[in-house]
DNA sequence: TCTGGGGTCCTTGTTCGG
DNA sequence: TCTGCCGAACAAGGACCC
């Protein structure tokens, strides 16, 4: 384990917990036997890792590389299927863990979450015993580690989890923030990806400390204003962002890349039916309705483009968002281009019970509306595919496998 | 070597109405 | 009626995160 002890943790009200290698160590679970050896969570025809344990990541194996590559780098690695089924019940368990902290839970995704734990400090002591608490909790109660980061925001808070991992609690106090950040690399900095770390290597930038001291006005002219001020509050740790219990959806979508590259416009048109019903169903669940439907498509070639069209009324129907998909698709005029994925994203998102929707003159009373309901109804009940559109039933509707992935 | 899927946020350019 | 300005909304793309 990875204690690092500070003086005083009294200013670290913000903590950031982030499971390690989250969907690896799950996929463990279901496989006691290849604890301590390298595993790789991915898989299928074109995919990438997911995620991998830390005696692959020994080898070079990192989460978004090729899994071929991985492969390649790790060729003694077990590859396990992803189960999101099971990540979401575990997640679900970890967050359980943390409401019974505090109710001030931030979830950043499936596997971290900032608690802010200013109020539950009087019922359960430091930081620090918090954070260990909820260490011990979800390794007795789960068999999962996790990593811990204290700070007094959540940047830092963040970073420091980064620095305590695997399996560690690091605290860093506000009179510490200065010298735990400077030395480190541009690119440990969240918001600095490999295209900002370029950028900032070309400035002869190369640590925290040097983008702290560099003029503002230099840094402003090199990457413009508001990339300038970002990083300039970053590197000395100043941020303000309060830690948010309640975060509203602002869009959702569905993407597929498909085993093999098509150039069939009726099988596209399926698979943007297929999307739009995965989107549009996912909208109706959860009772919101959006305005702008974006059509993202992916050539050969691997360049990307997007087309978006925005509805005079919000929907969250299958039949609308798919025809603003096809409309969108149809004025590109593609001659039987090479297509490797097509997406289906509704941006603009609102709640369905706050959203007045204006209904055409022409509508009928009992339309389409009420067979897409019928058709969640059944699928809740039959289970997802139970019931869908006829030009999506049989073996040929949709782009097949890949002969080789078969 | 050959690059997933689901998101957020930001920047830039265009269009349109007042 | 024409022109310029401004802001809002929209559109597209890029970067980033997990």
């Amino acid at each position: 384990m990875n204690v690092k002890e500070v003086s005083s943790d009294a200013g670290c009200l913000i903590l950031h917990v982030d499971m390690d290698a989250f969907y690896a160590s799950v996929s463990l679970l279901e496989y006691p036997h290849l604890a301590d050896k390298p595993v790789i969570v991915g898989g299928g025809w074109r995919s990438v890792v997911l995620s991998a344990t830390y005696p692959a990541r020994a080898a070079g194996v990192r989460s978004g590389i090729p899994v071929a590559q991985a492969k390649r780098l790790c060729p003694q690695a077990s590859i396990i299927p992803p189960d999101y089924e099971q990540y979401s019940r575990v997640s679900e368990t970890v967050m359980a863990v943390f409401r019974e902290v505090t109710d001030h839970v931030e979830p950043v995704s499936m596997e971290e979450a900032f608690l802010d734990v200013r109020a539950a400090r009087r019922q359960w002591g430091s930081p620090t015993r918090i954070g260990q608490w909820i260490r011990d909790t979800i390794a007795d109660e789960l068999n999962l580690p996790c990593s811990v980061g204290g700070a007094g925001t959540k940047v830092v808070a963040k970073m420091a989890s980064r620095a305590a991992k695997p399996d560690g609690i690091l605290m860093v106090p506000p009179t510490e923030v200065v010298s735990f950040l400077h030395p480190l690399p541009v690119k440990s900095l969240w918001g600095v990806g490999p295209a900002t770390e370029s950028d900032l290597h070309r400035l002869g930038l190369h640590t925290v400390a040097d983008i702290a001291h560099l003029p503002h006005s230099t840094l402003a002219r090199a990457m413009g204003n508001g990339v300038a001020d970002y990083l300039k509050s970053l590197a000395w740790g100043a941020d303000h962002d309060a830690v948010k219990p309640v975060k509203s959806e602002r869009s959702t979508g569905a993407s597929q890349t498909f085993d093999y590259d098509i150039d069939d416009p009726e099988l596209c048109r399926r698979q943007l039916l297929h999307l739009s019903e995965r989107t549009a169903g996912r909208m109706r669940r959860s009772n919101m309705l959006g305005r702008t439907v974006v059509l993202t498509v992916r050539f050969a070639d691997f360049t990307t483009i997007t087309r978006s069209r925005t509805l005079a009324t919000p929907t969250n129907s299958t039949r609308e968002v798919h025809a603003a998909a096809q409309a969108a698709l149809a004025a590109l005029g593609l001659q039987r281009a090479r297509v490797r994925l097509l997406g289906v994203r509704v941006e603009g998102l609102s709640a369905g019970s706050e959203t007045l929707v204006q209904h055409r003159l022409d509508e009928p009373k009992h339309g389409w509306a009420d067979a897409e309901r019928a058709m969640d109804r059944a699928a809740s009940r039959f289970g997802e595919g139970a019931v869908r559109p006829a030009s999506l039933v049989g073996p040929d509707a949709l782009p097949g496998r890949h002969p080789a992935a078969l």
